[in-house]
Formats: C-alpha cells, sequence, structure tokens
DNA sequence: TCTGGGGTCCTAGGACCC
DNA sequence: TCTGGGGTCCTAGGACCC
C-alpha cells in the first residue's frame, strides 16, 4: 500500500513576506489578489483577528487598520521564486513529487519506516532553508493525506504533523467525524449543499456512504472522493504534469476601460504571457478565444464579449497567435460599454510537432520557432517583461493596481536586502 | 472617491448529421 | 397519424481549487 504526505507552507504567501521583514515577526500579516482586490493570504495572527479569506480588501480595511495589520500586495515574483526553493528542498525527500500548487506537492512516501521523524526532518529542512513554517500531512491516499494536513494545521498537540495510521480505525473515525464534509478536498460549498441534504454532514459520513448511490447523485469524481476517503487510492501521483487542456491568460483592469487601443493592447499582452506558457509544456494551440467584460458589480450596461477562432494550423507563435487574437477582439468589441477585465484562452492544445497538411496555406516558418524560443530564454533568464511585444504598448494606466509591493528580494539585483 | 482574483476542468444542452 | 436513436461538436455556465 501507498503511502501519500502532503507538505504545504503556512499562510505561504505572508510567510514570504515575512522572511524578509523579521519585524514583523507575531504580527497580522494579509496578502491581496491582484489589483488588490481580495485577501488571499492571512497569517496566524490576522486569522485571529477574524478577517475572512477571501473577501474583498475594502471590507475589511477598517479593520486592519484598528489593529494595524500589515498589508501587502501580492509579489509573485517573489512567491514564485521562493516557491521553486521549497519544492527543491523538498524534492530530496521521496523519489516522487507531484507539484500541486504554488505552495502545496504531494511526496510518496511509501516504505518508509519511521513516517514521523521524516516528517519533522522535513519541517526542519524547509524551515532552515528558506524560514518559511509548514505542515506535513499523510495518508493512504491523496485525500487522506489532504486531510491528515488539514489535522496538523488545526490540532497543535501534532507539531505539525499528522498520520492517520497513528490512530486506530475507530479513533480516525471520531476524528472524520469531527471535520465537515465540505472541508473534505474536492467537495466544495455546492455538492456540500446537497450532500447535507442527503444527511451526510462530516467526513466520517461521506466515507460510509455507498458510492454507488454517490455516483448516482453526482458524479464519478465524487465516488472517488468515497474511496479515497476509505483508503483506496484513485488519484495517482503525477509526477510530471500532465499537459494543460486549456490555458488562460486573463486579468481585470485597475480602472475601467473604454477605447480600443488600450484593449487591445491588454489582449496582446494575454496572448503573449498564454503563448509561453502553451511553448513551455511544448504545445501548440488549434483555438483562441477573446473575452472582454463589463463590471458586473456595478449598475452600468452589462455586456459580456466572447468569441474564439480556429487557426490555420495549431501554432504556439505568439504573432500569429496575436493576429487571431486581434480580428476576434474587433468582432466583439461595442464602443458603448466600459471594460473591466480582458483574457484570452487557448484550446485544442496538442503537442507541437502535430502538423496536418494542407495544399492551400503554406506551413509555419521554422525561423519563427527560434524566435519565440529566443524570447522565452530571455524572458526566463532576465525576468519576465524584458522581451515584448511592441502591440502590447507603452502605455500602461490600465495595468493593474499595486499599491502595496513589497521588493522582488530574490529576484531582482537592486532589491537584495542589504545589511547594514 | 472607489474599491469585488485567476485558472482549470467538467457537464448539460443545443445544433447538426447520419 | 404519430412516432423515432445516437454520435459529435460546440459553448456557456457550473464547480472546484488556491
Amino acid at each position: 500500500m501507498s503511502t501519500f504526505a502532503l507538505v504545504d507552507g503556512n499562510s505561504f504567501y505572508a510567510s514570504c513576506e515575512r522572511v524578509f521583514r523579521p519585524d514583523l515577526a507575531g504580527r497580522p500579516i494579509i496578502v491581496l489578489s491582484n489589483n488588490d482586490g481580495c485577501v488571499v493570504a492571512r497569517s496566524a495572527e490576522a486569522k485571529a483577528l477574524g478577517i475572512p479569506a477571501f473577501l474583498p480588501f475594502y471590507q475589511v480595511q477598517q479593520l486592519c487598520r484598528k489593529h494595524r495589520v500589515t498589508v501587502f500586495s501580492s509579489n509573485y515574483a517573489l512567491y514564485g521564486d521562493m516557491s521553486r526553493r521549497m519544492m527543491n528542498v523538498l524534492s530530496r525527500f521521496a523519489p516522487v513529487q507531484e507539484i500541486y500548487s504554488i505552495d502545496e506537492c504531494f511526496l510518496d512516501v511509501t516504505g518508509i519506516t519511521d513516517l514521523d521523524s521524516h516528517g519533522h526532518r522535513i519541517r526542519q529542512a524547509v524551515w532552515q532553508g528558506l524560514g518559511i513554517p509548514t505542515c506535513v500531512g499523510m495518508g493512504s491516499s491523496k485525500t487522506l493525506a489532504k486531510l491528515a494536513n488539514h489535522v496538523a494545521k488545526k490540532r497543535p498537540e501534532w507539531n505539525g504533523v499528522f498520520e492517520w495510521d497513528w490512530l486506530n480505525p475507530r479513533e480516525a473515525d471520531r476524528l472524520l467525524a469531527e471535520f465537515a464534509v465540505g472541508e473534505v478536498w474536492g467537495i466544495g460549498r455546492r455538492i456540500a449543499e446537497k450532500l447535507t441534504l442527503m444527511n451526510i454532514h462530516s467526513a466520517l459520513d461521506l466515507k460510509q456512504a455507498d458510492p454507488r448511490h454517490i455516483k448516482r447523485k453526482f458524479n464519478v469524481v465524487v465516488e472517488r472522493t468515497v474511496a479515497e476517503l476509505n483508503g483506496v487510492a484513485c488519484l495517482a501521483l503525477e509526477d510530471v504534469a500532465p499537459a494543460k487542456q486549456q490555458i488562460i491568460s486573463s486579468r481585470s483592469f485597475s480602472r475601467l476601460v473604454r477605447d480600443l487601443p488600450s484593449l487591445s493592447a491588454s489582449i496582446s499582452h494575454h496572448v503573449a504571457r498564454a503563448a509561453e506558457k502553451l511553448r513551455a509544456q511544448g504545445c501548440a494551440a488549434g483555438l483562441i478565444g477573446v473575452s472582454i467584460r463589463t463590471n458586473p458589480f456595478r449598475d452600468l450596461g452589462q455586456y459580456h464579449g466572447y468569441t474564439c477562432v480556429p487557426l490555420v494550423h495549431p501554432s504556439a507563435d505568439t504573432l500569429l497567435l496575436n493576429q487571431a487574437a486581434q480580428a476576434a477582439l474587433r468582432a466583439i468589441w461595442r464602443k458603448e460599454f466600459s471594460y473591466h477585465k480582458a483574457g484570452v484562452i487557448l484550446m485544442d492544445i496538442g503537442p507541437a510537432t502535430r502538423q496536418q497538411q494542407d495544399m492551400f496555406s503554406p506551413l509555419p516558418d521554422p525561423k519563427r520557432s527560434r524566435l519565440m524560443a529566443a524570447i522565452d530564454k530571455l524572458n526566463r533568464d532576465f525576468g519576465s517583461g524584458t522581451i515584448k511585444l511592441g502591440a502590447e504598448g507603452l502605455t500602461e494606466d490600465w495595468r493593474m493596481k499595486q499599491e502595496k509591493k513589497s521588493p522582488c528580494y530574490t529576484t531582482r539585483v537592486g532589491d537584495i536586502v542589504q545589511l547594514r
């Protein structure tokens, strides 16, 4: 039987900020989403103040001021780099690692005899190497490892490491009964509501539910969750990330945008970002979609324009993709609306080597793929945005709001911390 | 003064075709 | 007179995650 471990950074973004601001030890910290919109991370002290996650910032601004909470805009250059370092440290503790998100990964710890001390060594290594606190949860399925991680976080008596087999079956069930069904990985708000109506309230109730009944009422995904809660691993550890089937780049503007040139520049920017991700997974896209929308929270005329256009050949070429995207944008733009968000989506994604023969249209120029590779390398080596399309524009007043961003301590030379 | 994230996959339903 | 299947593709919206 396999054993999975889930390791994640506690309040990861807030912890990253604190690494470079030791003066904030023990102080409440929150980190905001793009555009300083919502609260996305809270230090333990901020959670204790009752600041909820994912609330718009302006709704908790008073509370933050009152308790002198330190507020940061999100600094993805910093978190991304800290994440790479953390994953690197964690990779030493298992033969197989699946990076699941920026702050968490699964490890295959099957066959390790002393899981307790292994878990504590993991925590210590990340703490010593990066100064980030972590928790480790272990179990015989990914879903149980996730839940074990939850236990490690919520119950200080376990010192940040928990494994289900340390309890006898009766004790384990008693603990499962203490978790609401909505806390189980894969069970969101809507499914939790439906389960509650079926008298399934806790993780234990779901574990003991009839899988066939669950499959009938929901789908195979929820059925799998039931099996996973029973210790039957249905979800394998994905050592290499599977190629994405769709790639989205989208963002809200810092202010409402009316004019076509600004929209056009932002679409060019999203095409460049999405195409870069596409090339990173060695793929080409056959379809590109463009979406522009008004602000649904405002009492103004509402409009969501969306269309997608097929490409003659599947492509990963930013310039070709951008031509298609700009045509799509012109087709959906209506001058009477003020726009709040724009984005592109790449679909019909397949390996870049896939090439259909077409008598009537010329094949793409091989020089262009070398150009794209050169652009990617420059942006990788010298920071993203080092080289970009002229079409992305030089006026950037619509770009996102980041009024409280910390320095890029680890990725920009001028921002390196200096000791005095 | 005003402020509300971003990304991925799944599914239901409609259109169309044989 | 009335009825009638099943597959594929596409899209919008739903659901989930962090």
